[in-house]
DNA sequence: TAATATTGTTATGCATAATAACATAAATCA
DNA sequence: TGATTTATGTTATTATGCATAACAATATTA
């Protein structure tokens, strides 16, 4: 039972990033799994309820994906009931996406839900050192812009 | 034009986490293009490099991956022979592998030019900075074990 | 009005990740 | 020892995340 070397891959923040987040992400997931909803969808969930009326396109934007990888999560919140599509009279190739009280309900229950759950699991971390740590993380989300 | 609202998103630490390692994961796979790897394949490589004879229970154990997803990233590293196969005779069900001097060659290319990359896509980063995430992000890593 | 751009969509493919089931071999235990 | 259990690598299958090409309908622009 030799003990492993990732000292290499150790010296890449992204390597770091990558192993941090899998933690989290498993616990999402399982947070999410008894209100039947993927990371994605309810990432799409929350941004509606709380920009009620935005579109597709829009909302592919500021989620980081395609718009074709938009379409069956939209679909799937739609069918469940959860939102709404409505043709937008000024622009008529465009949806207006809005929650139904079904969606706002969820949205209450998973943010609760949720936000203990990471609570929970980041418990031994000062929050302090989470907030230093937000900020850095925000450095790198735009470090593409302001790169040469 | 209006701006969209992530407020309820950013409260939470795993939104952050995703954004920014997006980043740097697009940066990473352009980087590999060349080379003509993947994150896993590029992983596996330097994994093996760096500890000759492991066998792929223990490689899928640091990688975070179960053992069935190893096999085809194990298959295409040797199919291109960067690394070997070897049946350890003292546990017959196992295989040892091993770098070839082709994969040596490989790890040492690639390792420069991920350095290089993820070191030019952080420059404005403070590298004290970037070390107290890195702190930060260990103790998330580990925050399984530790919680209740 | 003609050319161009945008929105949503379908189809398709690749990469990552999880599970079940299995053959072979090793370890355990009774 | 022999029977049971466990470990290793494998195949097959599925779900999920993410990217691109191509298209119809509609808006914009030149």
């Amino acid at each position: 039972m030799t003990k492993i070397n990732d000292e290499t891959l150790r010296t890449f923040v992204g390597y770091h990033l990558k192993r941090s987040f899998n933690v989290i992400q498993s616990d999402l997931i399982e947070t999410l799994r008894p209100f039947d909803l993927r990371m994605l969808t309810y990432s799409a969930l929350v941004l509606i309820v709380d920009n009620p009326g935005l579109n597709q396109s829009r909302l592919s934007q500021i989620m980081d994906i395609e718009r074709p990888n938009l379409v069956v999560i939209i679909d799937e919140l739609e069918e469940r009931e959860l939102i709404t599509r409505e043709r937008v009279p000024t622009d008529r190739r465009s949806y207006a996406l809005h929650p139904t009280e079904a969606g706002r309900a969820l949205y209450r229950e998973t943010l609760d839900a949720v936000t203990r759950h990471e609570a929970k699991l980041l418990s031994r971390i000062a929050p302090e050192q989470l907030e230093q740590m937000i900020t850095t993380l925000k450095l790198i989300e735009t470090a593409k812009k302001g790169q040469a």
